[in-house]
DNA sequence: GGTATAACATGATATATATCATATTAAGGA
DNA sequence: TCCTTAATATGATATATATCATGTTATACC
């Protein structure tokens, strides 16, 4: 691992940054093509193009074929949880609540690492869980978070 | 990924269950062969010798060849911090403050997912570098954490 | 209907990490 | 000194992730 205290996949990162992205910048009316996405948020065209087309397929975001189609976000979309989107492109499994990828540990029987991150990542879990789309991009617009993505 | 939110590599677990076990099973006199390391951790034989090597190279712990040789913790190996374990396996590189891996991502100017895990990792971060092999040995012989590793 | 557009499906390549295997070197004891 | 033991150094293989490339299909517009 060459940069550990990773959480996310790359894939991940991109997925979040594309759909952040699109909620800033797309409606059903005004639909982004994937190579107009690619540069802004600094992910290689063939990357994203690939993972957008997973997320559509899961119904993360939308998608129109043909001239004047692109990707977008209509309503619906905008209410997913970012979890969501880790789960499309990361999969679904177990989230290790143990640091050391022990079976049998738990809070009440904790490894001797538990208590140094266990509760930690369980808070950011839930965090990712609790919030949508929109609600991330409400804080760009109110200026709590910042770009360049 | 196929398991999202790990912290660390296997080979950082490995190399932490390993370290935790020679310090609550050896000593200056007592050196433990590392196919006898293997089995308790429950980690491959070929894989952990490498680790183990690595380790000993690096000052991490001790090692002794020929007969009635093999690894142990001498008091000053004790002593090390959690993070050297990690820094000896999976490199030293910046601990990516960002989630997303953003170059311009700060408390300052956080991006949007910067509140979401930032201050965990942080902590957690922390937590390695304060916390000690000899500590953590201590949790478990007062019953704060448990094994089997 | 024909044509251009752009997503879709699929797979190929590259790189990183994890895992396994072995010949070499150093140390202890007979 | 010779033999056994066990770490050391090195590298081979396997699997996972990241990245790139392309032919196919659906849609809008003329």
């Amino acid at each position: 691992m060459k940069t550990p205290f990773q959480m996310l996949s790359n894939s991940s990162k991109y997925a979040l940054k594309a759909v952040l992205y699109l909620a800033l910048h797309s409606n059903e009316n005004n639909r982004i093509l994937a190579k107009n996405i690619s540069e802004p948020i600094n992910v290689p065209k063939a990357y994203i193009a690939k993972l957008l087309q997973e997320l559509s397929r899961h119904g993360i975001i939308s998608s129109a074929k043909g001239p004047h189609g692109g990707f977008y976000l209509n309503d619906a979309n905008r209410l997913h949880s970012l979890i969501d989107i880790v789960h499309v492109v990361d999969g679904k499994q177990h989230m290790e609540s143990c640091l050391l990828s022990l079976e049998d540990c738990n809070e009440d029987k904790p490894c001797p690492l538990h208590k140094l991150a266990g509760p930690f990542r369980a808070k950011f879990i839930r965090n990712l869980e609790d919030t949508t789309i929109d609600e991330l991009a409400l804080d760009l617009k109110n200026k709590k978070a910042f770009l360049p993505l």
